[in-house]
DNA sequence: CTTAGTTAGAGCAGAAATGATCTAACACTG
DNA sequence: CAGTGTTAGATCATTTCTGCTCTAACTAAG
């Protein structure tokens, strides 16, 4: 949750103020805090990869919330909306200050609006879904196990506020965008196998159906045929990677 | 656009205000204002339905702006939200005090956040989809035929703000609910005959497509065989309607 | 009453999608 | 080097889906 040393400015207003036909300006409306907090998505590489199972994990960053807070020590980054400030970049900002990461497309999920919901007063939340390559976070993750971390999406921690909903919304977002397009958010390079596209979709589709069939379609050839007419081959082939070479492919479009 | 007279209520805040770790309570923090914008869908009957064109027209709600607005003078219905009230609540109220509607299932849509996009000031505004029966409108269109009327949606005449997004990305939920299930915001009744259930589905997707076929599957076998499973029949046949009496249907579930 | 126009619903052949099978090509183990 | 395990990619039979056709049942117009 977001807690950063609050600039002190005056409430939003414009230069010259706006007078309606009531002769009252915006100010004198009630004006709820805003805040963003956003579901970082990722694949995690499993330590010790099951044979047979995804070499992935998908997980969620978490960061650790200041000392003396009730409850779960653990949330999603979050900040309150600056003046005048774009929602998008409020989370760019917050990902930068809360845990030292940078990219990422920030896309919309919902509003958060229980007048409840937040101990300090009436705050409401725009939630927000961050997909980034593990790549990109390692470093972070590395120079503050203390304040940031990752955890698996299956089988969530308790999470503080209804930052449970915001990861459930988040991961739904996901499954819907690669339920019909190869790695549409690019944790593949531009290159990549059949089988370390598939892994991806499996590890962000939760199942491990390798053979087994499961109502949604995500079997081997079945996925190889959706995704083909997204795909064109390059053509060179893989090497150094268990069983027979595979074409790379990049993205069509 | 929202332009109730304002209740003077001071910026929200606990009653015993929270402090944060640099002593700041959440007043410190700048406040947008926030309003809520709703499209409120409905099919409005066509006065001289061309023989085989739908006999509906989707159609979006407007209201007049107050007098002396700069740009054009009919706009979504909105409000500001009022102190601790749920965006659901402000929606439904607006809708109220607005045009005199009620009922309706707000669902948001997205949240409209340029800092420019209001000349008065900060204002995020977000989006809201309702889905009115003309029945329920009927009302209120005859009651006020000065400060409440319909628009198609189709062609679009210009609208303030961003509202001509607002209604774009109405119309394509609403597509998104009807693509799998048959009329789910119940803007037929209990029972229907299939020609119904189809007219209103027609309207909807846009599309005269009365024999052409068309990309995305909206053919007169396809749809019966795509909502089949979620119709089941009551004994009853229709009467007095054109053509070869059709059995009635419910939902299921 | 007869004819034209419309709809409901079943039936059918061709098209498309599915899941399994089979062979080729590689790495790894002993 | 032979054997095992894995993956790539093509091929195939079967199931499922799609669009069309056909007949039945009604209304409205002449």
């Amino acid at each position: 949750m977001p807690r950063n040393k609050p600039r002190k400015q005056p409430p939003a207003r414009s230069a010259k103020p706006y007078r309606d036909s009531s002769g009252a300006t915006l100010a004198d409306y009630p004006q709820p805090s805003v805040a963003v907090d956003t579901a970082v998505l990722t694949l995690a590489p499993r330590a010790h990869p099951a044979p047979g199972a995804a070499p992935h994990r998908l997980s969620v960053l978490l960061v650790r919330r200041p000392e003396g807070v009730d409850g779960p020590q653990w949330a999603l980054p979050g900040t309150f909306l600056h003046q005048g400030e774009r929602l998008a970049d409020a989370v760019t900002r917050s990902l930068t200050e809360k845990a030292g990461i940078t990219g990422g497309h920030p896309a919309q999920l919902a509003v958060f609006d229980e007048p409840d919901r937040d101990e300090r007063g009436w705050v409401l939340s725009v939630a927000h879904l961050a997909v980034i390559g593990y790549a990109a976070l390692d470093d972070a993750l590395l120079a503050h196990p203390d304040r940031v971390r990752l955890a698996p999406v299956s089988r969530l921690e308790p999470l503080p506020y209804d930052h449970k909903a915001i990861v459930a919304a988040a991961v739904r977002e996901l499954r819907r965008r690669y339920a019909d397009r190869p790695d549409p958010e690019h944790l593949l390079g531009a290159r990549f196998t059949f089988r370390e596209l598939r892994d991806v979709h499996e590890a962000i589709a939760g199942t491990t159906l390798h053979h087994e069939a499961v109502a949604g379609t995500l079997q081997k050839d079945t996925f190889r045929r959706a995704m083909d007419p997204h795909l064109q081959g390059t053509g060179t082939m893989s090497t150094g990677t268990i069983g027979r070479p595979s074409q790379r492919f990049r993205r069509t479009r």
